[in-house]
DNA sequence: TTTTTTTACGAAAACGATTGCGGGCAAAGA
DNA sequence: TCTTTGCCCGCAATCGTTTTCGTAAAAAAA
């Protein structure tokens, strides 16, 4: 089954012109008088032309199509940049093609593999938590293929990155726990080898040192999965609560990570915040109706989609080899709630 | 900025045959010498040769990428869905690329025509919430693109369709707020031009009939942008609760108006399920974690994006046309938790 | 009128892969 | 020795566009 356009050529035909004088007037070329051009954009209006993308791609060597990599679709976070995403490139007038690499390093291997040999013209990607080396992208961005790299990037590879301000943020919503009065704040983060994790650890630790409060390393837990496996998260959770020293605050640095806590504590009857507080990055749009509303920290998402977008195809449409790259950092947003308020208690 | 790469050419100067040759010996042609087509296939192996997918497609007049249009991408139900079509999809070697009309007829509209210009195989579409007439889908159908149409169908084209059982789901949502002893059920629900608005609509009625409730339309309230527009949600619950008897549950008909519901009615201080009982469609993660955790109508959406995929290959791959079609029925599951319990009160 | 310049268009070669067909060549049969 | 039969392989067309280059005719300059 399949549906046959008008070409090209017909409209040559119909109009007794050569294909190539039809391929001219559509463009607009100086060299084809008005008269005719009139006549061909007239026909191609009337009859509803549309050139072939396809045959367009292979003869210009781009596709017009960029593709995505996150670690997954379903999470508010990856969802809203992909809609940011989305909003550029449609009225730039290029395709998405998004793929989810499940926070595994094998599938975020075969699907760059598979996007660029599927021709992307470029590629926007989110590391997966397991991944540890770039030989992958390394290739592909060797063989000349446009990469930006936003939320969790690596400086392995020379090109525009783009992030939020995760060592503020982080540091931002530890001085809101201890301002709260608590000390013992446990931060439950992601995998070690990510740099939003480094990062958000760097904030944590500060805000810590700046308030006089020493870190104890038995509080900060990796769930080297993000938080995908429940059970990973809940094994942390419990380790903390069996310490000597229970933490009084928790804060977890993704979106599952914060959601599976605040399901894992609830179902183990801990009062929060009184008997520990809680703070989550999250981008969930139903922060506020959680129980407790969720003390969270967000992200820009949408605007750093738009904003990797951008970038990622200036460096496609750029003329000349581009030297000059860019590391944009965005300001997070520190929203409290119930979560956190100790002075409810 | 481009990156060259190794095309079927470069083989079969490297080892002075020609390009078809060549061609054929990739695709194990039996006009090939074994000995030959051992020494295409290590070369290609060697050099890590993949084809130009472009000019397959050009070829073979197919791009073996499928078109998807949600309302949103940002919204559980719907990213749970894309996850099943993205599955099944990548390993029969489609590409996805996904759209978001925003409920929005018009970029429905823009949005099919784009995708359908020839760039896409097959197209996997759940309706907007504006949208009326079907006549852009009807055109590219009557054209011989396959559609395959999930959640929000239309029965003016004939093809495959797959929802989940809506009647069914909302009989059993509308019947357990009876049996909690509710009797003024109130309805929320989207734009009344949609098949799912219909047919729960549809099921809610026929819960309240059997259990010899007498329905009343003033607690019927539609929301035409599903719930996109707070302030449209917030009008409806405003009128709801100005009736002179108020209602003493709500059943909300999806995703966004069942968390905007919860949040309303949270800033309200109306006690849930005390005051008024809450069931709402929603494929959230989280609702175990709302405050009151939600009792919700879940889809199963995973599943509905794989089947609606594999139809939908089916009727691209199939080499005589398609006159039988499906309508495939999935069941819902009632997940019961707090926010419908008047037994505790 | 003759020569030069414009104008307006067409022929053809790409882009990379697929495929029907024709033909060279060796082995086998006459 | 000459013809026949396969086996392998290359030629060339094709998919729909874009683009370079060549060239007739018309217009301008001589």
């Amino acid at each position: 089954m399949k549906f046959e356009a008008l070409t090209i050529k017909d409209i040559a035909k119909a109009l007794g012109l050569s294909i190539s004088t039809v391929s001219k007037a559509l463009r607009g070329s100086h060299e084809i008088s008005e008269e005719t051009k009139q006549a061909v954009l007239r026909y191609a209006r009337e009859h509803n032309y549309k050139p072939n993308p396809i045959a367009q791609s292979l003869k210009r060597g781009q596709s017009r199509s960029i593709g995505v990599i996150v670690c997954n679709i379903d999470n508010n976070f990856f969802s809203q940049v992909i809609n940011g995403i989305e909003s550029i490139a449609q009225n730039r007038g290029y395709n998405v093609i998004i793929t989810q690499s499940q926070e595994s390093y094998e599938k975020e291997v075969s699907n760059s593999d598979h996007l660029s040999s599927r021709s992307v013209d470029g590629l926007i990607i989110s590391l997966s938590a397991e991944t540890q080396h770039m030989d992958h992208l390394v290739k592909l961005h060797e063989k000349g293929l446009p990469i930006v790299f936003f939320d969790r990037i690596t400086d392995e590879i020379r090109t525009h990155r783009i992030v939020a301000n995760n060592y503020k943020g982080a540091y931002e919503a530890t001085k809101h726990l201890l301002q709260q009065g608590c000390r013992r704040i446990a931060h439950v983060t992601s995998s070690g080898s990510l740099s939003i994790t480094r990062e958000r650890l760097e904030g944590y630790k500060q805000a810590l040192a700046d308030a006089g409060v020493t870190a104890d390393d038995r509080l900060i837990k990796f769930c080297p999965h993000g938080g995908m496996i429940r059970e990973e998260t809940q094994q942390a959770l419990t380790e903390l609560l069996q310490l000597p020293e229970r933490p009084d605050a928790i804060f977890t640095a993704s979106d599952r990570l914060s959601t599976t806590t605040l399901s894992l504590l609830q179902a183990m009857r801990i009062p929060i915040p009184c008997e520990i507080a809680l703070v989550g990055y999250t981008n969930s749009i139903s922060a506020e109706i959680f129980n407790p509303s969720l003390t969270s920290v967000v992200q820009p998402a949408l605007e750093m989609g738009k904003l990797a977008t951008e970038m990622l195809l200036s460096l496609i449409e750029s003329r000349r080899p581009v030297t000059h790259f860019e590391k944009r950092i965005l300001d997070t947003e520190l929203q409290i709630r119930e979560s956190s308020q100790k002075s409810r208690c």
